[in-house]
RNA sequence: CGCGGGGUAGAGCAGUUGGUAGCUCGUCGGGCUCAUAACCCGGAGGUCGUUGGUUCAAAUCCUUCCCCCGCAACCA
């Protein structure tokens, strides 16, 4: 008979950059539902992999002088790398996929060509704002104030040529399968995708692509690519030989389990759902939508500088350490708050006092008391029973909540067990016994007892841990035997040999590490920015600009930023600028001030109201790398009018 | 009124079929000495964001308002 099969997957990655503790976080609980599965006897396809293509690997390529493939080349195989990150996490994926794989791309066509053969997906027009200069399209939603994001130039409706995926044809399907049972979990964000998305009504969706080409050729017409949404969320199905001869394992393991971040469950449990019914194979068993790693309440980002590197925590802390850490503090699928102080304290309490010391003391005693081998003649006493109750039950307990993906949970199930052998210790009070030359057998019984709790956290703990644990059964003295999910009710009755090992998991002084994490995270200095290029003076003498005084000044509705300023600019007609610094000034403080403007820069509508020029102010990051932004008020003295030169 | 999540002890979080408010860390005091200055016991500390209401009884149900975060800015 067959083992029971359990596939699961991590999102794939996009490498326009480093991967980043969050990604660490998302592969590693994956890597320990997948060791999981595998404890308990399943056969386990754990998939990974990196989405290769579109527009943005396409342009960082450019910019770095390098072809795509050259670039993603770099990012997920060179030095450093995604597989070297995995590798370093002890990531035990049985696959790895990069959807510019040639089996890949080959299969992407044929999956394309039939949707479009079934009718689900037809040509049509793609209707868009289209910035010329950036050739670029964007949908009414991005723009800022009605221009293009990334050059603020106007932009006109323009429309090109696309293919189109029926989406609309599935929403009441896709529907049924969100409210029925459990493929959607957890499962608040069910309504969310229903209030979101569907009730408003499902588009059809556009599924290909003129404007650039590093994507998977549409093989009946050429000029398309086969955009994101086909090409990437396939690679589930592709990378068990799914439309490809390169394997052959979909029959076997088909459908999947999808880990996914809460930003991208939309695709993954309306497009995704939707696409699997049009080709007429299964929709995954469930989408578990986790959540993210903030930083002080706040998310992770470049442009904040605050994001996190695995590869600095994992050397500094331990790989071991670092896995525990994610996944014994933060409820999988919700925000945890990331800071170096929790990740500290975490392991200085759970892995160094707790489980650390509890091998350490056990081990120390075996060794002191019975020079290392425990004899197999021993004492029970009644005050054994709620260790080893808790011993019995334990296992059940964290297979319910690591069942639910509850890994947070199932490792509070195991602490149970751990904080109540340590307590054990006290109330056996070995060190009495061992006065006593006729409470041998006893205190052998206590020391085996503790093994034992020992033995079945570790067991428990191996998903978390492995390489830990692995020591850690050495030290127990464990067979291969008494490693398994099967020798959890196992007794060791016989005689036990430990060997008190090297330290699992030493203390941190906070303080000092702190202090050091400190140092590396900031550089000395934040680098000046350079001195622009020259200009010439007859160019700067083009900048009209001169010193105006606030006659009023109000918040803008509905706008975070944005104040609206009526000025005396001397010419005796009243100037309206609008200027983005609520987030620094508010209105009342600045009415009646003088400050410096540039009144000849072209007209510019901003939240529907005009703004003719610009109010100058002087902008600098501060050690937070926070833009702080302060106002050019000048002193009363000078007369409004007066011109910059 | 765009949608959603959240506001509970110094910090981080549990707790919604309504019934004496819990956990981890920190803090204070005690115990122990096998152990990684670790472990065990005990104490202090909260009018559960705000307003009004339903009820014998509300963190939990309804209502008012305030604040934080995310969703659009191609970062799990």
């Amino acid at each position: 008979m067959s083992k029971e099969t359990f596939f699961i997957t991590t999102p794939i990655y996009y490498p326009s950059d480093k991967l980043h503790i969050g990604h660490t976080y998302c592969t590693v609980a994956t890597d320990a539902i997948a060791r999981y599965k595998r404890l308990r006897g399943y056969d386990v396809m754990f998939l990974t992999g990196t989405d290769e293509h579109g527009q943005k690997i396409e342009e960082k390529a450019k910019e770095a002088g390098v072809t795509p493939q050259a670039f993603v080349d770099r990012i997920v195989e060179g030095p450093g790398g995604i597989l070297d990150l995995w590798k370093l996490m002890n990531i035990s994926n049985d696959r790895f996929i990069r959807t510019t794989y040639d089996y890949h791309v080959a299969a992407i066509q044929r999956i394309f060509r039939k949707m479009y053969d079934n009718g689900d997906i037809y040509k049509g027009a793609y209707k868009g704002k289209y910035c010329t200069p950036c050739e670029s399209f964007w949908t009414e939603s991005q723009l800022v104030n009605g221009c293009c994001p990334d050059c603020g130039r106007p932009v006109h409706d323009a429309e090109e040529e696309a293919y189109f995926f029926r989406l609309s044809k599935y929403a009441k399907p896709v529907q049924d399968l969100l409210e029925s049972g459990t493929f959607l979990e957890p499962a608040s964000r069910v309504n969310e995708m229903i209030n979101n998305f569907i009730k408003p009504g499902l588009e059809d969706l556009c599924v290909s692509r003129t404007s650039f080409t590093w994507g998977v050729p549409v093989d009946f017409d050429p000029g398309h690519v086969v955009y994101v949404w086909v090409d990437a969320l396939f690679n589930y199905a592709t990378a068990l030989g799914y439309m490809n001869d390169k394997y052959h394992d979909f029959d076997r393991f088909w459908p999947p389990v999808n880990i996914v971040g809460k930003e991208i469950v939309r695709f993954h449990s309306i497009i995704w759902p939707a696409m699997l019914m049009s080709v007429g194979e299964p929709v995954p068993k469930k989408v578990y939508g986790h959540g993210w790693l903030v930083i002080d309440g706040g998310k992770m980002s470049k442009s904040k500088g605050n994001v996190v590197d695995p590869y600095l925590l994992a050397e500094k802390f331990g790989v071991d350490a670092l896995r525990f850490f994610l996944l014994r503090t933060f409820p999988f699928g919700s925000d945890g708050n990331f800071s170096n102080e929790l990740l500290i304290s975490t392991i200085n309490s759970d892995l160094a006092n707790a489980f650390g010391n509890l091998v350490s003391r056990t081990t120390a005693m075996v060794e002191k008391y019975f020079g290392g081998t425990l004899p197999a003649e021993r004492e029970a006493d009644a005050q054994d029973d709620e260790l080893l109750n808790l011993v019995k039950e334990t296992p059940a307990r964290y297979a319910k909540q690591m069942d639910a993906f509850q890994l947070h949970l199932g490792l509070e199930e195991v602490f149970r067990l751990i904080g109540r052998a340590n307590k054990y210790i006290d109330e056996t009070t070995p060190w009495i016994l061992a006065k006593d030359e006729e409470k041998r057998p006893r205190l052998a019984a206590v020391m085996a007892n503790l093994l034992e709790a020992i033995r079945v956290s570790l067991i428990l703990l191996t998903p978390f841990i492995p390489d830990t644990c692995a020591r850690a059964f050495d030290q127990i003295g464990a067979t291969e035997a008494e490693r398994t999910w099967e020798s959890l009710s196992a007794v060791r009755g016989h005689e036990i040999t430990v060997r008190k090992g090297e330290t699992l998991f030493p203390r941190i002084d906070t303080e000092k590490m702190l202090a050091e994490l400190e140092a590396m995270h900031k550089p000395a200095t934040p680098p000046a920015k350079p001195v622009l290029p020259d200009v010439t003076i007859d160019e700067f003498a083009k900048c009209d600009m001169r010193v105006v005084k606030i006659l009023t000044c109000e918040a803008v509705k509905k706008s975070e930023k944005l104040l609206k300023f009526t000025l005396d600019d001397g010419s005796g007609t009243e100037r309206q600028i609008l200027s983005g610094i609520h987030k620094f000034y508010e209105p009342e403080q600045l009415v009646g001030k003088k400050v410096v403007a540039i009144l000849n820069l072209p007209p510019r509508k901003m939240m529907g109201l005009e703004s003719n020029g610009m109010l100058l102010s002087a902008v600098k990051e501060d050690e937070k790398g926070n833009e702080v932004l302060h106002l050019m008020i000048v002193g009363d003295d000078v007369p409004v009018g007066a011109q910059l030169c």
